[in-house]
DNA sequence: GTCTATACTTGGATAGAC
DNA sequence: GTCTATCCAAGTATAGAC
């Protein structure tokens, strides 16, 4: 489709980085083409030249990003064998993007979205983020009586949710962001979780 | 500050209306002064006369109508007694939202703001939700091992993002949501807390 | 208080030189 | 493949008639 589907292009990736950069620090609404330009320093012109227009721009460098941070993270969830460590994850995720704002990217992004093709594609994306956290979930809570209780499909779902809320929250100002109290909070009760786990699995039968 | 500041005038409650109903509907980068003047079929320089600017304008409207909706549902959350009727309320005011549109505005301005000044407005309404939920959550787990477990304030951001989370997805695409089954898996969670809490609170000093 | 008309600004996008 | 220059559309905002 592009000029330059050479893929790895120096510039494209200039560009996508810019882009990024700008929706994270400046938020959609103020993610012009001249904005993004002018943040990367380069020609306003190039980002027609490379992609067409704006839209696809910020979709394109979501999409890449995306796809890259899938990857690490379904390797990442791989490991995850308690709830534990599940919260670690997303913590770490967390903090990765307090300095990358990836996450807060793909907020904009959705937030943005209007044409219904674009929304789509969107949550197309998303769906993998969920799976990620629902096998990580399900793997997380094999031998707990969370297992018996908690569909994983929508655990994930609203695992994934309070992420984006999260990030939509702290963009607002990382001074007065809770994320860190937040996830203490559920390593907390993953560890109790994990502690009482056997009493309760004894207890259910009985329900 | 502005002309009319009679509050109640007829015109300044149709411009609201019509800004809210252009957010939710179209989204923030589509809810321009011309965009939001069609679809209340008036001039478009009423919004300037009445408001000053367009992001004045939505900024009013999202505050007056957060004004009535704390007012209800701190009324709401004072009846709170159980965690199912926390998830109960949840629920319902998920639906209403899919009519009104209100909380999908919230999300839309807060992902759009950029001015610090008004980020931090954002957020100190928004605490005001958070303070509902925290109290109703308080008043829910009273007589539960949940109680010395989750700390309430964190539980209530979290549960509060996890809200915002899935108004943002659900404006993606109305038809994939599955806020339902979220509210469906949560009281069932609830439930089990509650049934099972007796026997918990047996064992938590094992702890 | 509301409307028409219009000035001003910003942003998307393209043409054409290099 | 990159830059300059420019066109055009859309949006904010104001002036002034009614």
């Amino acid at each position: 489709m592009t000029p330059s589907d050479g893929r790895g292009s120096e510039t494209r990736e200039r560009i996508i980085e810019a882009a990024l950069e700008t929706l994270r620090q400046d938020g959609f609404a103020e993610a012009s083409a001249r904005a993004i330009a002018a943040r990367g320093s380069f020609n306003q012109a190039l980002i027609f030249y490379h992609f067409g227009s704006v839209a696809n721009l910020l979709f394109e460098a979501f999409s890449q990003r995306s796809e890259d941070q899938v990857r690490r993270y379904r390797a990442a969830a791989a490991d995850v064998a308690t709830l534990s460590d599940l919260v670690g994850i997303a913590r770490e995720l967390h903090a990765e993007d307090t300095a990358s704002g990836h996450v807060t990217a793909v907020v904009q992004l959705m937030a943005a979205a209007h044409d219904p093709q674009q929304s789509r594609a969107l949550l197309d994306r998303f769906e993998e983020w969920i799976a990620i956290v629902e096998d990580a979930l399900r793997r997380a809570t094999a031998d707990t009586p969370v297992a018996s209780v908690v569909p994983y499909r929508q655990g994930a779902y609203a695992i994934a949710a309070m992420f984006l809320g999260i990030e939509l929250l702290a963009r607002l100002d990382p001074e007065r962001s809770e994320a860190g109290d937040v996830f203490d909070m559920m390593a907390g009760v993953a560890r109790l979780i994990e502690q009482l786990g056997p009493l309760v699995a004894q207890a259910m039968p009985q329900r």
